[in-house]
DNA sequence: CTGTTAGCGCCTTCAC
DNA sequence: GTGAAGGCGCTAACAG
């Protein structure tokens, strides 16, 4: 049996096919009983409305799209983007859009597929995600012509609006957090220098240490891939600096974990020795010993408002950034004062 | 400026759209110099069909789903569902289909999205995760007629084709290790019985734990929600048996790490008291110490084995199970011979 | 207030 | 070989 279409319903209430639509859309030009009928015979049909016809006539697919260039190695390990795909769904769903997910190799295959997407009329826009230094993208947004918003900081060309995350008030927490315990020597390892959320952060984190004279008070940052790896030997560099830290603030929870594990080999209690924070909360932060303290976000509130923006933006409401929650600090077992 | 179309095209290399379209589609109907001149002004033009009019006028949308019921939280921290999606994309990819993903509470919600996105005709079909034991999935999506594919298990119902990893041969192949190492005590940390995987793991154990004269040589497997605190609780249980085992295997890696917390704690050494094995690799099981033994799966590629299976499923081809290959057991330091 | 009509962009039959 | 015409299901002008 075929599926309803709208002239079924016309037949079956017996009106033109534009009084169901109008009806169906809830706009004047029917009158009140005829709308009852028409919604009454849509309901006994049990029609739902054809996706690719709305979007045809409507130029308007109902879906927008969001690509992640990662390897898929690094995100399985990332509780954050799932919770932020589930709060971006939950702002989708309640106007009826779809999510297109993709994960590409790098920058140029992201860019290649917007081109590719837009020119298909597959999406209606775009949500980008890990926004960069000398990031390519907007500019190729731009030139397209594709609403796009940029989920995860302003765009520093000031072409995409964006919706972030205080990453450098977050980082004041942290370090006002150490320094009330007692540390003065702080570390910083931080993710790779191109992100922009990385470097804010580490802007945050040379801003927060410096002391009233103007000197840091503690060993130089280090940058890293982000994965356990680079973490444990940044970890070995900065254990083993004259000015050794006796606290670490570390830029994911993988790296502090690993960065616990060195610290315990060198001999050094956490948190006796010295304290550590993971930045982002996630089940692997509370299965360690002793349990990680963590900067924890909103994520699935932060994906639902750059949904919300992105449906506003292709509306054709104007743009305008949106700066979201500063995360907050959830205290565990692995800060304390630092040795006497 | 507006997108180009095949008007557009027609116009532009002096033919009619039919031709146009005949061209485009590599069919009989247009001389080739024609079909030369009408792909050279496409791509002068830049040309891409348009997904909605296709969609619409060829009845199908160009798009497959992937609906989860789990909390975001727990997807997070597995490294196999982003490697999943990333061998369905690989696949679906190649045939310029898009994946829909939506992370929904339960598997009541996860069908109306199924009966929503059939009716909407927003997908041709659908790929199923996390097969459950009296699953409502397969009878209702044979009731909508909907094409879908069960990825991680033959339906026992016999309702949809499904493609899956052989798990009880791989538990098999965990208990071979244990046992060759000089194992006879081996506990299992299982997940929720609900699910089909797992009890098809159970079974497997049960079976390779089976001494020749009938008797199990272990105490008894314990099942959980897939926590680490379940996971943990579940260690405490086995480790405070009479018949403690030397060898405990989990049904994931967050459960392994927080059972080998335990058991440290518990004062065994691991892997010289009490050897640990985990079902999934993950970076978790490499920033341990002692590095954990994993069984690691191609999730990627079963992913798009599952893709292939469900495009081809919606072409109209026979339906039929596909089993995948066998997981590898990645050995490294939580696994040693038991104490003497 | 209602109904007729003409597209949205693509594909496909059917005459030429 | 090629062109004209109609339909996929819905929406929006435009008359009635």
């Amino acid at each position: 049996m075929r599926r309803p279409t709208i002239a079924d319903i016309a037949r079956r209430a017996g009106v033109s096919s534009a009084a169901v639509s109008f009806a169906l859309n809830g706009r004047p030009g029917v009158s009140e009983p005829t709308r009852q009928r028409i919604l009454a015979a849509a309901d006994a049909l049990g029609w739902q409305p054809n996706t690719a016809a709305r979007a045809l006539s409507a130029q308007r697919a109902g879906a927008v799209g969001l690509v992640v260039a990662r390897p898929a190695r690094t995100l399985g390990v990332e509780p954050f983007f799932m919770q932020l795909i589930s709060g971006i769904q939950a702002a989708l769903s309640e106007r009826a859009n779809a999510l297109l997910l993709h994960l590409v190799e790098d920058v140029e295959a992201e860019i290649g597929l917007y081109r590719r997407w837009w020119a298909e009329r597959r999406v209606d826009g775009v949500l980008l995600v890990d926004p960069r230094t000398a990031d390519p993208r907007p500019a190729a947004l731009r030139a397209l012509g594709m609403p796009a918003l940029l989920a995860g900081g302003p765009d520093p060309a000031g072409i995409l609006p964006g919706v972030w995350i205080d990453d450098a008030r977050a980082m004041t927490r942290i370090v006002t957090h150490l320094r009330g315990l007692g540390h003065e020597r702080i570390g910083h390892v931080s993710g790779p220098s191109g992100l922009l959320h990385t470097e804010r952060r580490s802007a945050a984190f040379r801003a927060a240490t410096r002391t009233s004279a103007g000197s840091r008070t503690g060993p130089a940052a280090v940058t890293t891939d982000f994965s356990d790896t680079e973490g444990a030997r940044a970890t070995r560099s900065l254990l083993s600096s004259p000015e050794r830290p006796t606290a670490i603030v570390y830029d994911n929870d993988v790296m502090a974990v690993a960065g616990m594990s060195v610290a315990r080999q060198s001999g050094l209690a956490v948190p006796t020795d010295v304290s550590i924070v993971a930045w982002e909360d996630s089940t692997l932060c509370r299965v360690t010993h002793p349990t990680l303290t963590t900067l924890s976000r909103d994520a699935s509130g932060f994906g639902a408002t750059a949904a919300e923006r992105l449906l506003a933006l292709i509306d054709g409401e104007p743009p305008g950034d949106v700066e979201f929650s500063v995360p907050e600090l959830t205290i565990r077992e692995s800060t304390a004062p630092p040795p006497a």
